[in-house]
This record gives structure tokens, C-alpha cells and sequence, in this order.
DNA sequence: CGCGTCTTTGACCAAGCGGTCAATTGGGAC
DNA sequence: GTCCCAATTGACCGCTTGGTCAAAGACGCG
């Protein structure tokens, strides 16, 4: 999965295929194994998060694994071998709060509750939500074409159910897809930009901006679904 | 914790001044030097605005810029000053609209107006709003203190208009801070994950997003702001 | 215990990086 | 032209980076 990723275009690299020290095709085997990808994965997690990609060293995710950088090297063939694992193993869960999204629940219910998992998502993972933003914003260099593709068939999917709400006069007329644009774009406004919402914040809210941005964006959507 | 040390070490900004080749001071006096400093500039926007500030190389800047890398070095003195002096000068263009939000206009006009000039900005500048959007992804390292106070004073000047309109019963309640987020949040959205918006959408609308990201933003805080 | 495999690491390397410097070229005022 | 300073650059430096390698240590199993 993870293995045809690697021959993105980063730099005039050849794609040369050279069998590196430890391929994991599968899940990890030993417990050592688990835990060690483990712990890189989540060291790779708060580094690449906190400094992006190019800002982020091997050694300084060996550290903040606590293991030596050949060590780690053991287990990923390469730093970018581990950004596209982060990627492709946080994505799906990532994507978990549009896929609760039922279409026989009452339409407006389930928009705002997404809205609000979305917002506690933020809340709980701000750094996945930068990992992301952070790679969107670079042009997605380090996303599999079968990702990108995986990605817009759930929106699809989930576009589609809303259409049907709207074109059975469940809920206001609205575009579907940018309706899903403006709930991603509000929630993860709040992780991605945490430093300026509480830079900018009166310092009673900026302390914890999530409860009044609850309120607020519940506002926003139910009087942008009330028929 | 760990995290301290991986923040890269963001020697002060404004920390020492060790006169180096160059220090423009005021503005460029020569019309050699007015022209190239504006050249480094541009490619510099080009630059970091596609790769982020570590991505970028001095090299790669001076190729952009067609000049030598030394000679680059001549008029700035270091990477960092040319991220920092960009960040600066183009923070103040970038708050005009918000700027030009007119308390003595018409009230949810004038949100509105500011909502279209704000996603005009993001079709016609998407450089800038990425460049703001890595620097503040990552924790505005290279914003000065003065910069981030006068950022502050403006919102705050405006979220008091806003609340002005609210108290004298002229728009719908609303948090206007939080407004002025979820304003920020979704337009700037269609230009930092321009590459997902596009990625997403049917292909008649991924050519050009933004006449239906206009009509859905319009549609949404006019819903929003009526009484 | 012995032994093969998995795990770990210090030492190392080539490439790329930001930045310096001495030396050269160019341009404009007289 | 000539003179002086602005502008430009090739060569270079020290450091960091991603990644390698051979050898040592730990583990499990008969």
C-alpha cells in the first residue's frame, strides 16, 4: 500500500526500488515491532505536525521517539516513508465523523451533529488536523492517487444524500459540496489557526475558544439549513 | 516537553544587528536597487508560498529572482529577513478589506461586501493567503509582536462595529468575533486547500470554484446576519 | 547451554544548506 | 576618460541533513 506512494516526484530522485531494511507489508509482527512503529508513528505525529514536513529532521523524530536514528531508519525506509504512513493511516480515521453521516437520520440533526464532531475533533486533534492542513497546502504531494480518489468518492457519497434532503425539502437549498467545504473550513479553522484565534480573542475567550465557536457555528448552520 | 526542542530555534527576529551587506533601512534608494528587492520579493512570495519557509532555499529564491545567490544575499541579509520583511509588508494589503468594512454603512451590506472582496482576495492572491497560512500554521514564528498587536487592534476595532449593529438590533445576534473566523475560515479555504476543493468538486466546478463558493458564502451570512 | 534471527547503534558519507569573502564588473557624475 | 561606489559573482566554509553499514547486543527456542 504505502510502497507505491514512494515514487512521488519530490525531486529528481530515481525511482529506484532497493529493497530497504525492514519492509512492514503487512501489519508488524513482534510486539517489539508494534511497538516501535507505534511510538515513531506518534513521535512523527507531533514533529511533522509542529514544524511541517521539510521542517521536520529524522534524528529530531528519532528523539522525540526515544531511539537512535538508525534505529528508526530500521523500521521506515525513509522520512518520507513515514509521512505517507501517517497520512494513509490517520486519513480514514480522520474522515470517520463524515461517514457517521446518515442519511435516514432527520437532516438537519445529522448536519449539525457532524458540525459538532468535526469541532471536537479540532478540539482533541489539533495535530492531525495541521499534519493535513499541511500537506493540502503543499498541493497533497504525499497522497496516493487511490486516497485522493477514496476521499472524493465519501464526499461524493455524502453530497449526494444531502442533495436528496434538499431536493426533498428537508432542509434549505444548498450546494452540497461547498456546504462541506464551509463545515471543514470553520472546524479546522480552529486547530490549524489556533494561534491566531487566541492571539486575536478577547483573553477571557481565548483561554478555551471551543465552547463560544460551539455555540457560534451551530448558529451558522442551523439558520443556513432552516427552511 | 519534547516539543520545545523541535520548534526550530527562531533566533529572534529582531535579536541581534550585525550591519550586514545591506540594511535597507528606509526604502530602497536606487532604481537598481528598488527594482531588484522588489524582484526578490516576488519570487520569494513565488517560493515560499510553494514549499513553506523550510522547504525554501535561498538558492532557489535567487534562481526566481535570476540573480546569483550572493547577489540576493547583498540585499537581504539572511533567509529569515526576506520571510520576515514579505510577512510585513504584505500583512497590510492583505487587512484592507477588512480595513474598508465602513461602520456607518450599511450594516449587513457591508458584512457582505467584505465576504466578496475577501474571496476575490483569495481567487487573485492565493500566494499571499498560502504564505500567511504556513506561517500561521506554525506558530507565526517570524511575526513581530507589533505586527500581532496591530492585527489585534484592528479585529478588535471592527468586532466592535459588528457588536454595534447587534446591540442597535440591525443584524442578528452574532459573536463577532467568530464571525470574522468563520469569514476568514471559509474564504481563504478556497485558496490554501485550493488543490483538495478542486480535487473534490464535480469536474464542471473544480475548473472554477469560486462563482458558486461566491453564491453559497453569500447565501450563508445572509442567512446568517437576518433578523 | 548454543545458535540463528531480530534489534540497536556508533561511525561514517555524500549532498545540500545558509552564509561569507575577496575580487571583478558596471554605472554614473565630473 | 577617470574615479568611486554600487552591484555582482565564483569559490569557499562549516554545519546539518537523509541515509548507509558493519558490528555489537538482545531475544527466543531447541
Amino acid at each position: 500500500m504505502a510502497i507505491a506512494s514512494l515514487t512521488e516526484k519530490t525531486d529528481g530522485v530515481t525511482g529506484k526500488l532497493k529493497a530497504p531494511a525492514l519492509m512492514i507489508s503487512a501489519a508488524p509482527k513482534t510486539r517489539i515491532q508494534k511497538r516501535n512503529t507505534a511510538n515513531i508513528l506518534e513521535a512523527a505525529l507531533e514533529v511533522f505536525s509542529a514544524v511541517g514536513y521539510n521542517g521536520a529532521t529524522v534524528d529530531g523524530i528519532a528523539q522525540a521517539a526515544k531511539m537512535s536514528k538508525p534505529n528508526l531508519l530500521y523500521y521506515f525506509s525513509s522520512k518520507e516513508a513515514i509521512h505517507v504512513t501517517l497520512l494513509e493511516q490517520l486519513l480514514d480515521m480522520w474522515l470517520d465523523p463524515l461517514r457517521a453521516l446518515d442519511a435516514d437520520g432527520v437532516p438537519k440533526d445529522e448536519i449539525l451533529a457532524y458540525v459538532q464532531r468535526k469541532l471536537e475533533m479540532s478540539r482533541d486533534m489539533p495535530r492531525e488536523s495541521r499534519l493535513f492542513a499541511n500537506e493540502v497546502l503543499r498541493g497533497a504531494p504525499h497522497l496516493s492517487a487511490d486516497t485522493k480518489n477514496a476521499l472524493k468518492a465519501l464526499v461524493d457519497q455524502k453530497a449526494a444524500v444531502i442533495q436528496g434532503w434538499v431536493d426533498a425539502g428537508q432542509i434549505a437549498s444548498v450546494h452540497p459540496y461547498h456546504l462541506i467545504f464551509s463545515i471543514w473550513a470553520q472546524t479546522q479553522h480552529y486547530a490549524d489557526f489556533d494561534v491566531q484565534v487566541r492571539a486575536v480573542l478577547p483573553e477571557a475567550e481565548a483561554r478555551d475558544p471551543f465552547p463560544t465557536a460551539a455555540r457560534h457555528l451551530h448558529q451558522m448552520f442551523e439558520r443556513m439549513l432552516a427552511l
